[in-house]
DNA sequence: TATTGTTATACTCTATAACTATA
DNA sequence: TATAGTTATAGAGTATAACAATA
């Protein structure tokens, strides 16, 4: 039987075998799978976060939405769902959230009555500074386990990747 | 208000804003955030192969699993979940629908008999190839938008990550 | 007619607990 | 008593369609 090989595939050295209680375990034609990789290292990063600010009675994208709109003044809820790649219907129960909480209000667009224009208040921006210390927190074992270079190098790939992604 | 700084900020370049319909919206203190730059990549690079392999009636995770399977013969369910990251109840689900497929099968381990050795058979290897080729087809563009050098760095500052996040 | 926001609904994924058979 | 596998079920997340208000 033939696999397909990754291209470059000599970069793609073969991860160490996955010890589970002693045992050593393969991952097979996942070490050529980049997207698995980070998936990995993503899933152990945010479950710490997700556990935590679930507590809060967060829903997921809430700390996403709501640094979007801080540093969007009067953005209409559309846009916040497009720049944060959200679904728009799941972004009115998060606004629900925020007013009940008195992190944002949200008022007709003058100009076009269709909009409504989303602001931050004090106390969002209060909790917006927490859920950043968390969120820095959080992966900070990760930047800690990469020196200077190695962390820059890591940010240019990733940027990289986005933007040829983005714009095609 | 203070907002809290990423360690090695200096690195850390905003992104450049995201343009919805012509209009330029910033990230703010999203831009700090490691892995909030990872997820946006991720789920990019997911989105398609997850609409592909839907059609397919294949539930997340089945190449995963798929792929352990076959790395490992005769693993137990219980070690491909643990490899894998699966909850153990969602395995039942994937193994029975592999075995519908003719791709998996499960016997009971003479040694162990609460055990199940799960073997991957000639037709389940066949598709592995082919859900493999999908999904390094899926990330070609990004594996496009680096250089031999810039591939290297990512991949060694992601296993770094992995390495010290599962070891502590 | 198209767009923004909203509501209702259905579907999927996940997590939990309970059950069996084996050790 | 503990473990491997299974089943059933409830909860959360996501996606879809339909609707009201406005352009």
């Amino acid at each position: 039987m033939k696999m397909p090989k990754a291209d470059k595939d000599d970069l793609m050295t073969p991860t160490p075998a996955t010890s589970v209680s002693g045992t050593p375990f393969k991952l097979g034609v996942l070490d050529q799978v980049m997207n698995f990789r980070m998936l990995r290292i993503r899933n152990l990063l945010t479950a710490r976060y997700r556990e935590e600010t679930s507590k809060l009675g967060l829903r997921p994208g809430s700390f996403g939405a709501l640094a979007i709109i801080e540093a969007n003044p009067g953005i209409a809820q559309i846009d916040v769902a497009k720049v944060g790649g959200y679904d728009q219907t799941a972004l009115v129960c998060i606004l629900d959230d925020f007013e009940a909480r008195g992190w944002a209000t949200r008022a007709r667009d003058p100009s076009d009555r269709r909009r409504h224009r989303v602001e931050i208040t004090d106390a969002g921006r209060e909790a917006l500074s927490g859920l950043l210390e968390r969120a820095l927190q959080n992966e900070r074992p990760a930047r800690d386990a990469l020196d200077t270079n190695e962390l820059a190098a890591l940010r240019n790939a990733i940027d990289k990747i986005y933007t040829r992604l983005f714009l095609s």
